[in-house]
DNA sequence: GCCTTAGTCTTTAGCTTCGAAGTTTAGGGT
DNA sequence: ACCCTAAACTTCGAAGCTAAAGACTAAGGC
């Protein structure tokens, strides 16, 4: 999960509220969030023997895949959708045409349970996402199939998507794109083995 | 979440069961999970106009991610604490001695609500593993205090994790290692100024 | 032909989380 | 002195997930 928990935003505040006479000092040293260097240092002060290049990687790892979350978040929120629908959507045309596929193998595909993808799915029929049916040849297997209304919405979230990420690593040259996406591979397969 | 959803173990299901005659053909092609690049091939099919090199940093960093919280999760549990738990433990010993914070400085540091902090907090203090007190010159203010025992409880936990980590990364040279992590980090940096 | 076994989805109960309202305390203005 | 606002935590109700139990269907042995 897996993962899609989501995020709390930080509840804007109503700003028309009135503006305080004097901004009140931040406190000193406000220990909200602490950055990635301090994170770090403070696992080398409390726990000697940890490699900081190995702790870097991680944490960074950690960190970035929370905040591309609640990025996701924002996005699949402009459309009218959650982040959880949208891994429906991603599942289903991922499979391929006539984008069809029974709750358990999305189940599958998402890494959930039977019982969370009934109470998805319910949600997304009412929405008119996807179709829910009885396979009539095999009345054992229920069939969810992709409406056009939905093949539409994972189209503009992928538009949406595709940009933000494009974004993300504009700092990075194709080189070390490509380095960076072998590496990451390389770890997947390594954890994917044991 | 973003956490830390607690990842579902595919039931092991007794293997002291009757043992088939047959081992049953695997059905022919089971889709079940498909592999990274069978993901990223899909997404091409499907969605002309994508970066195949950006496509696979997203998808393998994603994919990562959740390995390693499975990981994590088989590690703590080991030691009868679960990955929430370990998390809060994390956030009070990187505050440094003398360890103690207020539930709303750990909610944060956790990116968390108040409230899940208080049912977090309940659990601990009844394993022993933080104190909670009112503070007596500021009787708004609650100190979750780290016990010896909760100390040692992180102790044991990184123990593991490191030895994790360090198999995790074993294939990657020091260079790629610094590499890796200059290039996350600068990601990072990326996403948190926007 | 019946019955057991396995497979697929749904239902139920319990847990964790979030958002919002409620409670208690501290500090400042009148 | 009183009250008002802000801050910090807790409580409440709703939503989502999991694990386990339930219902229904297909397939195969006796």
């Amino acid at each position: 999960m897996v993962d899609t928990p989501s995020p709390r935003e930080p509840s804007p505040k109503d700003p028309s509220a009135k503006e305080p006479k004097e901004p009140k000092e931040p406190k000193e040293s406000s220990p909200e969030e602490p950055t990635l260097e301090e994170q770090i240092a403070a696992y080398q002060r409390e726990f000697k023997d940890l490699d900081p290049q190995v702790e870097q990687v991680v944490s960074a790892l950690g960190r970035l895949h929370r905040r591309m979350n609640v990025a996701y978040g924002r996005q699949t929120a402009t459309l009218g959708i959650s982040n959880a629908e949208w891994e429906v959507l991603k599942g289903l045309v991922l499979s391929g045409a006539p984008y069809r596929l029974g709750p358990g193998e999305l189940a599958k595909s998402l890494c959930l349970t039977p019982a969370a993808m009934t109470h998805r799915i319910d949600r997304m029929v009412t929405e008119g996402l996807v179709t829910r049916e009885r396979d009539e040849t095999n009345r054992v297997r229920v069939i969810i199939e992709l409406t056009d209304a939905g093949r539409e919405k994972w189209l503009e979230a992928m538009r949406l998507a595709t940009v933000f990420e494009e974004e993300l690593l504009q700092d990075l040259s194709d080189e070390e794109r490509g380095a960076l996406g072998e590496m990451l591979t390389r770890l997947l397969r390594r954890v994917e083995e044991s």
